[in-house]
DNA sequence: ACAGTCGCAACATTAATTGTTACGACAGAC
DNA sequence: GTCTGTCGTAACAATTAATGTTGCGACTGT
């Protein structure tokens, strides 16, 4: 379905710049990032301005500027990151509004959406459980 | 995220089919159904086309030609719809593989393909507890 | 033979994401 | 105060997926 990445590129920064700063290190660039994530630094600055937006991230500017966690990873989930960089819902509806002097054309639209709201209810309660402590800890048990 | 209405619109049209089937009609035509969705006859026959791989609906040809079910509406689930016309993953991995000489570059993959296996596995058990006669209800139960 | 509809392929259009380039803003080093 | 490295952001290009459209052959009841 979407070929849509942002929440795991996202994860993937998350979880280097956690594992960089154990490693003694005050900031991460986004080109370090980009180019273990393999993509351009414009991506990584854009997905990390709106994790900053949420409050998960801080940035420095200037000589020896970067990226650096606002708070621990134990407390960020999956769901803080998915809010952060995702803007819509899962399912969408029409693209053009069906037939309202039709009784499916009129009610499917208030049908589904009630529907989808509880699945999409669910999945957020899945993604608060993972937390990026979590998701670091899967990475580095990685066998290589 | 997804501007992908793909579940919504097949959904739209076995709710359709199956009110007119209770009205006493034999079966149903794209065109009939996409007047009602608002969108192009070709899109709804690619749709239901999938949904007859999977076993939902039956297609009939010549004159008088059209789709009905293959079962009844109280027997099929959301979930039957989205696999049937839904490919991939719900979340997709880096477009570019991402830096193999990266401990996190290296373990990212495996690690958020676990995590999401199993919040698609959840979201899957949601679909599954609605069906097609619920979604009809809920469409004619809409205020006009 | 005819008419209506599906089946399917080919192509166009639209929309979203991702990638790229460019350049100003900022802050520490010298 | 200048220099250097990095962020911040805008503008635009490239890519991809979904959706829309046209055309025509296949099929089947009349």
């Amino acid at each position: 379905m979407s070929a849509n990445s942002r929440l795991t590129i996202a994860a993937h920064a998350l979880a280097w710049i956690g594992l960089y700063q154990r490693q003694g290190h005050e900031v991460a660039t986004s080109e370090q990032i980009a180019t273990s994530a393999n993509t351009n630094p414009v991506v990584i600055r854009r997905l990390l301005g709106e994790l900053r937006r949420a409050g998960l991230v801080e940035s420095r500017r200037g000589v020896g500027a970067g990226w650096s966690l606002a708070r621990e990873l134990e407390s960020m989930t999956l769901l803080d990151v998915y809010e952060a960089v995702e803007p819509g819902p899962l399912f969408a509806m029409h693209r053009a509004t069906p037939d309202q002097g039709c009784v499916v054309g009129h009610g499917i639209q208030p049908a589904m959406q009630g529907i989808y709201e509880g699945i999409e209810e669910t999945l957020r309660n899945e993604l608060a459980r993972v937390t990026l402590e979590h998701v670091l800890r899967e990475v580095l048990a990685a066998p290589r």
